[in-house]
DNA sequence: TCTTTGTTGATAATTATTATTGTTTAAATT
DNA sequence: AATTTAAACAATAATAATTATCAACAAAGA
């Protein structure tokens, strides 16, 4: 983390009307640099080595704040807990059914696959927001990462 | 509901290995009589009316049975609330954030499509398990239902 | 500076779900 | 048909995750 980078989160909090407080960057922060989609909880024990002060109820709600926003969003396991992710970038997720763990996959092609499906597939009385590939299985070997070629 | 249909589930239950009891013919016919997707307290709901004893904690315990032995799936909301569906076949779900409604959308076109990509995209270190497009959005008019055409 | 509004930490409350326990029941066995 | 037994039940307690409350504090504006 850069100052550069810390000037960033800065202007992107103000921008969306956010007071700068040094719980929302902290928060912030450790989010954008875990890939991991972590729960509130998670967040909170990161926070905690070096912001003891800094309580669980604040990272909920600081949390909640930001996904109102716009600035991160929330997705759920297929257990339905909550998690929390910097990509607002559409993309999909794979999730381990054994280490928990989601991996993001985004796919430009597949996008335009889904996109130009659901075109052509009419759905009446809808508005489109957004949609997203759940993959759901299991890691063979769970120390190792999943890899996505071809 | 014909005595035909109830045959039909105690088969079902036994066919799982499991006792059949007044309890879980209920629960299983009220899920699969409602295509709304409901979460473990309407399923309660429902059922209170003609069945005041069965209490809500062996409604989460029978569906919990149910989901283990393949009867049944267990789904989640954007917002983390579980919902059970007694459709097993893999198929796709459309949420409205407003109305909080779940409407099954099974294409199999759409199915090919993904299957097929997923060929393609060789994901390593992996085994697929089930794969769902989560299509989420609006209606537009939430009296009306959606209808997909094309 | 004074006032207002937004943010935080501590804590209480709520909600959804799971676990426990004594009792009852379905079905296997006699 | 009566007895046995393992599974299932209702009632209740417990837990986990999340949200609400509220007093204290900080920042922004008048």
């Amino acid at each position: 983390m850069t100052l550069k980078d810390l000037q960033y989160i800065k202007q992107k909090l103000a921008y969306h009307g956010l007071k700068v407080t040094h719980q929302r960057l902290v928060i912030y922060q450790v989010l954008q640099e875990t890939d991991t989609h972590p729960a509130a909880e998670g967040i909170y024990e990161k926070i905690k080595k070096r912001n003891p002060s800094i309580s669980l109820g604040t990272v909920y709600k600081t949390l909640e704040v930001f996904v109102k926003k716009g600035l991160i969003k929330k997705i759920n396991t297929s257990e339905g807990n909550m998690r929390y992710d910097a990509r607002i970038d559409n993309h999909n997720h794979i999730y381990c059914t054994n280490t928990k763990e989601i991996i993001d996959f985004k796919d430009l092609e597949l996008d335009m696959l889904v996109r130009a499906f659901l075109k052509r597939k009419k759905i009446g009385n809808f508005t489109l927001k957004e949609f997203r590939l759940h993959i759901s299985g299991e890691k063979i070997d769970p120390g190792k990462h999943i890899e996505i070629t071809g």
